[in-house]
Order: structure tokens, then C-alpha cells, then sequence
DNA sequence: CTCCTTTAGGTATCTAGACGAGTGGGCGAG
DNA sequence: CTCGCCCACTCGTCTAGATACCTAAAGGAG
């Protein structure tokens, strides 16, 4: 119950317009700008603020819950209120698929991160064959019936991406591609070995806030938005030959693409 | 202050561990999830949803402030909360670039958008010298000052966009680059006449919630992300001739990359 | 020394009410 | 009929608690 160190945190101006709970939200955000407060460090506890503003308690969960929403500190229950710490992020880069990186035995992620000196991990396996949804069955060219295969990535034990692979029936039913294990090199190596020599990708990214199971599949703090990027295989006849939907945590992850000037 | 339509929302679990705000947060997202509530649609007042629920009105605005922060609903002072609508979104393709879609009079996004049937603007347009960031500095090769070129884009009205493109001044100074219109084709034509032929683009991809600058010069409403995108353009010989840091609101777009299977 | 209990200090949830301020419809004055 | 005012409804902000539950460290029992 020591006062807060003078200094650290100003007044309140009265006469200002802005309310009472942003004005004590701006000081935080400030003060975390600035450096007063480090990543994972402990802000003043809600009685603190009560004390040093002067303002009733809720005023000061208020200002809290905004700075939550912007995804700069944390809350846990029974210690206190952190500085959100930026996890380390994954790249992306747009050759990642690229034949060349697919001649190892195990999956890109596995490698990737494992030269990054992360422990990788993949989860929760599902393959089975379902209907497909509007959206799949579009851009696979009106296919009603697909091969889903689902799995969520974790890098240190933390997951940061949840995806599903659509494949034709007609495709991958028999082939090690419906196998949980599709072997080295994963399926877009199976996929030409069947004769589908892929000639290029398709890839839609939006940005959005995560819907409850997203945030419980992923983990996913207050305030962090999430990646969704539908990926189209299609081989050299023109045909889409996969469609993986993919949704990754934001503060997890920077894209990377190479553009032609062409 | 009639009683709610009866089905519309049912009851709470008191043997729930589920706190009360988070179910009744529940069970309008499923509402609005199921499409009771339309694109637009007003949903019960606060005071409605107390009368129904029998709680307190903090423990109804704390259920809606749920909804907000996942970007489903907004709250209109004076007027009720809303369902969010979802706004048209421009995409992005990867070959937006492309010297073939340069030739024209206007800019790329007036072009486009005009295609498009939307009315659009490009506003706050501000050209200066000034000094380089790290991060620029960086990218552009170790380049202490450079021309900034900033300018916000808007749809209908609606801000959607917010870009500073940075140049070498040693490149720009003194040419069409540093007006304010710099003529048909934009920035990227003039590069290629000052015989800076581009050779490729670098785009990387982020994330996040939106600073309260951001919120402000976007106009965006609560729960709704960034798309934090910055693209180096290279010239023939691999020199970076300009860096082009753009924040769009992330409900107004989807990106769309073509890789090749190489 | 180890393990359990206590306790102080945190946040989480909820209540009940007060006042402020934006919106829009109804109604009365003209 | 029109304009302007008023009022009901709505969300925004703030207060002042009460209770629950979590965490970590201190202290006591064994």
C-alpha cells in the first residue's frame, strides 16, 4: 500500500473533456511508451491508481480494460496487471514452399523452427473426409466431398497457428496424402509424386478479431487480432488442387512476400 | 421499456461457472451468430437486456463491451448498440504494381476504386524532407535523410488507408517525386524515367491493434485491426529506392498474393 | 527441513444508483 | 402547417461498496 513513486505518473487535468478513466489509461500508455514500464513488468495495482488519482475503482479497471483491448499489458488474476511482452515472431517468406525446401524428411515448420532454436511441436492431428463448405467447394471448383486435414502448431509449448488442408476426394483418398503421417516433404511432395506438378499458390490474408474458440484453440491474450490466410494450390493444368485455411496468432507472426515488378 | 420478444434470448445458468456478463454475451453473439439480429439491427437496450436478465446495468454493458472488442457490435450514444454491418473490402492483388497497370492518368486506387463503383479521395497529402527512422534507414541502405510522402485514402468517405512512402533524396530531391501530384503512374513511373528500373518488391505483413492515433486518423471502430504492411521497392541493381509503410483498416481489406511453386 | 495454514494483497464479478449527454419523436405555439 | 421545445429513451461516466477467488510469502506444526 506504499505510494506510488512520485513522478512516475502525473494528475488528472479536470478541466479536460476526455474522461477520467482515458486520461488515466493515456498516462499508462505513456508511461509504457516511454520506457517507465518494461515488458512483463508489474504496472500499480488497481488500489494503487485508486489512491494516487483519487478515483473510485472501476474508473481505474476502466482505464485498464482499454489498454487490454489495445493489447499492451495483461491481467492475472490474483497478481496484478503486466506489460504485455512481444513474443518473438515467425516469418513467412513467400519461397516456402519452394521445391528446394521441400526435400527434407520433416515439415517445414519443424525445420524452420528448429534452426530458429524454437521446440516446434504439432497437435491435435484430424484427418477425416467431410462435406465441404461453400467456400471450399468454390475454390476447389464445386467439389462436394473433401479430405480435411487439421493441425495446430505450437512453437515452445505456445500455440500460434491452427490450420486445415482441403483436398479433392478424387485426389487424395488412398494416397499417403489421408494418411496422418504424409511423409517427407508433406503433401504438396505427395501431390506431385501423383502427378500433380504444382505450377503456383494463391494466397488471401485478412485481418480480424478472433472469435471464442480462436481464442481458446490458440490461447490468445485480450487485444490480439489474428491472421487468416486462405492458401489455393493449383497444379499446371489450372486445377485447384488444395486449399488450406489458416489462422494464425498476430503478434506471433510478420508475412513476408516477393513481388515481380513485371 | 415492452418486455423482450420471449425466445429471443433465453435464460441464464446460475449453476454455471460461466460469469453471468459472459453469458449473456454469449448468448447474443449466437443471436447475432444464428442472424436474429441483422447487419445493422439494433439489439435490446441495456435496460431491456437488465429487465430481461434480472442483473445490474454494469454487469449488461460489461457483456456488451464484450461484443465490442470482437468487433461484432457498436454502440451508438443517444441511439442503442448496433450489430456491426461488414464493410465492402478492396482487395489487394499481388500484381497491383504491374508497369501494365501504370500507364494510365490517375493513381492505381482512384482507378480501381472507380472501377469499383466507390467515390474515392486521397487527402492530408503532405511531402517533406526530413530525417530517416531506423527501421527506414535500415531498408533504404543507410540513408540518413529522406522525402516523405504522406497521404490517406479514403472509400465513400471512409478513411481506409494511411501511407508515408520514404525516398533517398539523392533519388528524389528535385524531381516530380518531391511535388505534391507527381503526374500519371504515379511515384513508381517516375522512378523507372529517372532510369531506376524496378526489379522486384518486398511486402511484409503484420497485425495489431491500432494506437489511438490510428483509431483517430482511421476512424475505426472498437475491435476492428491493423493491417500493417511495408513494401521496399529494389531496382535492377538491388538498390532499395523507396520504402512504403502503410496502415489499412483491417475491415476494409483482403490481400491477395499469387507465389510461384518454384 | 518440509509441508500446511494463514494472511495480505491482488484481480474478478456484481450490485445499486447518480448524473451527463446525444437522439428523435411528439406536441404545442405561432 | 411549421418550427422549436420538451421529454423519453439511450448510452457514457463515475461512485461506493460487497463478495469471491487467486497468488505468494510468511509463519507454525510436525
Amino acid at each position: 500500500m506504499s505510494p506510488l513513486p512520485s513522478g512516475l505518473l502525473g494528475d488528472l487535468d479536470p478541466t479536460s473533456d476526455r474522461a477520467v478513466f482515458r486520461q488515466i489509461a493515456d498516462q499508462l500508455r505513456e508511461a509504457i511508451d516511454r520506457g517507465r514500464f518494461r515488458e512483463g513488468e508489474k504496472l500499480p495495482s488497481e488500489a494503487d491508481l485508486v489512491d494516487h488519482f483519487g478515483v473510485s475503482r472501476m474508473t481505474v479497471r476502466n482505464a485498464f480494460s482499454i489498454l487490454q483491448g489495445e493489447g499492451l499489458v495483461h491481467a492475472e488474476h490474483g497478481r496484478g496487471v503486466f506489460v504485455r511482452p512481444r513474443p518473438p515472431v515467425r516469418r513467412l517468406a513467400s519461397d516456402r514452399f519452394a521445391r528446394r525446401h521441400r526435400e527434407q524428411g520433416k515439415s517445414a515448420f519443424i525445420v524452420e523452427a528448429d534452426a530458429a532454436g524454437s521446440h516446434p511441436q504439432v497437435d491435435s492431428l484430424e484427418v477425416k473426409e467431410e462435406k465441404a463448405s461453400q467456400d471450399v467447394s468454390v475454390r476447389l471448383g464445386s467439389v462436394r466431398r473433401v479430405l480435411a486435414r487439421r493441425r495446430r502448431y505450437l512453437l515452445d509449448g505456445r500455440p500460434v497457428e491452427f490450420a486445415t488442408s482441403y483436398l479433392p476426394l478424387d485426389i487424395a483418398r488412398g494416397t499417403p496424402i489421408a494418411e496422418p503421417n504424409p511423409g517427407p516433404g508433406g503433401i504438396y511432395a505427395r501431390l506431385e509424386e501423383l502427378g500433380h506438378r504444382l505450377d503456383h499458390f494463391e494466397e488471401e490474408i485478412r485481418a480480424r478479431m478472433p472469435s471464442p474458440a480462436e481464442v481458446k484453440t490458440l490461447r490468445l491474450a485480450a487485444g490480439v487480432p489474428v491472421i487468416h490466410l486462405i492458401r489455393t494450390a493449383f497444379d499446371t493444368e489450372g486445377r485447384a488442387v488444395e486449399v488450406c485455411d489458416t489462422v494464425m496468432a498476430a503478434d506471433a507472426y510478420v508475412l513476408s512476400y516477393q513481388l515481380p515488378a513485371t
